[in-house]
DNA sequence: AAAAAAAATGAAAGCACTTTCATTATAATT
DNA sequence: AATTATAATGAAAGTGCTTTCATTTTTTTT
């Protein structure tokens, strides 16, 4: 028997020298088995720690409860800032994390179908990534509570911010900085259905902005593919415009990392010739002094776990749909 | 099929026109199932309300279909990208990551006790933790795959880097770039036992500018808690000293932003004034334009993952133990 | 258009047991 | 002592799935 593989009945039918028949008895109707071939058995069991697998794995899984978490993939800052709350909120818990990454659609589809079956999970937390009705349908017809973060679904709890008016809290603070030619510059990289925070975020800031009678010119509108360096050359282009922007909101703060870069790179001096406002508030805004609409991430995590734990003491309770506050830090850069 | 009894996987496959295994994979590795024909099983799945019996199924696996990462706490981006290049190796197999996180050496203690017996793992990476002979011992005894990254053990695999090397590398290029006043700054936050790769950083530091009959100073050693701010209130003494050293290597990129930070306030011009070099190469590196001693952070969490699986598919392979390179990344700071 | 490679799917074996039917051993009855 | 009944045990079939190896289909390359 390799040494890391557990002992199954053959074993110790060999071991105690009966069938597994009547060792299989042993365990579920002892009494038909002779009194001195029982002992054996048992002996046998003692012996080489024998558990039945099923029962094995039952209570493997009974010591601890598991929290599933799919992910989009570590690529981005913010999704880790928000799991950082949620294994923390975990960690003082009797429950495991168990993390799923998505990097397609196709894949995000595919957990979609297969977590629920596999019955491994207690409760599971979907971040930043949509849900669509079938999806929904079936988490709840198969009992696993379930938190969505960032992108809500009406059958489903959820933690959410509202990105309109992020969006505009950015417009109304350049605004009143005085900036007159402003720009917005966001990520293209948007699944194909379902309304994107960044999407929400433009709406947002394009109606503080009319709503001071200030257009958001489309030359003013860019996307860059969610990469500091495309983000990087795309802001390049914007700011060697004829008459450029002097502010710009950038939709996540990882991004406005790479328009200060590029702000840099051609010595436009920031704030004094361009003003940069990013999104999120993650940890390195503030290396890099860059004013932000602050969201709470990793409460956001935290507060996913807290409304989990408590549908999954408590299954008949209604779906929540939660709201975290969004506030302007400013900082150096606007 | 009996009105009480409930659907097996034999009446989906039937219910959608494919054989069990294809419902079995669209379960377990949907991804290797054609779309349509997910779409297909999927609807067959929720129209008979099949769930796969746990009996079974626990029956016929040939393993938990686990992998386990102790890690330290989400606090420090090189454990992310350790942990993302671990998903990546893992997302296109069929194992679930279950992460534990660590906040203390208690915690670390309890966790390597309780999770060689719960047989719920099929294999465990342990990141940038110390681990003891009686730990390890465990490990194996329990016939537990495992394999350590950055902290290594003699009986176990792992993956490390050459800290020492890396340590003489950054002195060299500091001396190379003419510089004689040349400081250290790591962080305190060491295990008690256990020999720390930032000491060893120090170490090769030291032997580097002792070879050129450089001295480092007990003064330009210094130390500081794993934070930007109080990294930067440290260099901020060391850089406010009557002869401050005009290049400065940080054991961490993320302490050398901090450095970057208390040099910006002290409006000391990088590299002119003081060269910056850090080490990791962190993903925001790149944006800090810091000179670091690249270490292959995402590549080691995919390495760990293929020497464990390859441990796992035969057990009885001796350990590896696989020394990554390092590359000095020459940027702007230094 | 043909050949090669990759993806999708299926047949059959296997898992770790339980259960049914058969065989053997022992005890009770005549 | 022989026969019958009961108890103990085993062989083989079955469970509801997973997985391995093979085959078919589709896609890509030449």
């Amino acid at each position: 028997m390799p040494p890391n593989k557990p002992p199954t009945i053959y074993d110790v039918a060999r071991h105690a020298g009966v069938s597994i028949t009547t060792v299989s008895r042993m365990i579920n109707t002892p009494d038909k088995v002779n009194g001195d071939t029982r002992v054996r058995i048992l002996a046998a069991i003692d012996a080489l720690g024998f558990v039945p697998k099923a029962e094995a794995r039952a209570r493997a899984m009974r010591g601890t409860g598991r929290i599933g978490v799919i992910s989009p993939f570590f690529t981005a800052p913010s999704f880790v800032q928000r799991l950082r709350g949620i294994a923390e909120a975990l960690s003082a818990k009797k429950f495991e994390l168990v993390i799923y990454t998505v990097d397609s659609a196709e894949r995000l589809k595919s957990l979609l179908s297969s977590v629920p079956l596999t019955g491994n999970l207690d409760g599971l937390i979907i971040l930043s990534l949509p849900v669509d009705d079938a999806d929904a349908r079936r988490l709840v017809d198969h009992g696993l509570p379930t938190v969505l973060v960032e992108f809500p679904h009406p059958n489903l709890s959820s933690v959410e911010i509202d990105d309109v008016m992020g969006g505009r809290m950015a417009a109304q603070y350049l605004l009143k900085k005085g900036h007159r030619r402003i720009a917005f510059l966001g990520d293209t990289d948007l699944p194909e259905y379902s309304l994107h925070p960044v999407s929400q975020r433009l709406v947002g800031f394009r109606q503080g902005l009319q709503e001071a009678g200030i257009e958001l010119p489309d030359a003013f509108v860019r996307l860059a593919p969610y990469s500091q360096e495309q983000t990087r050359k795309v802001a390049a282009e914007l700011l060697s415009m004829p008459q450029p922007p002097t502010a710009i909101f950038v939709a996540t703060d990882f991004q406005a990392l790479g328009v200060l870069k590029a702000a840099r790179q051609l010595k436009i001096q920031v704030p004094e010739q361009l003003a940069v406002v990013g999104f999120d508030d993650l940890d390195l805004a503030e290396y890099a002094d860059l004013t932000t609409i602050h969201q709470h991430l990793d409460e956001s995590g935290r507060l996913a776990v807290e409304i989990l734990l408590s549908q999954i003491e408590s299954p008949s309770r209604p779906t929540r749909h939660v709201k975290l506050p969004l506030t302007l830090i400013e900082r150096q850069t606007a």
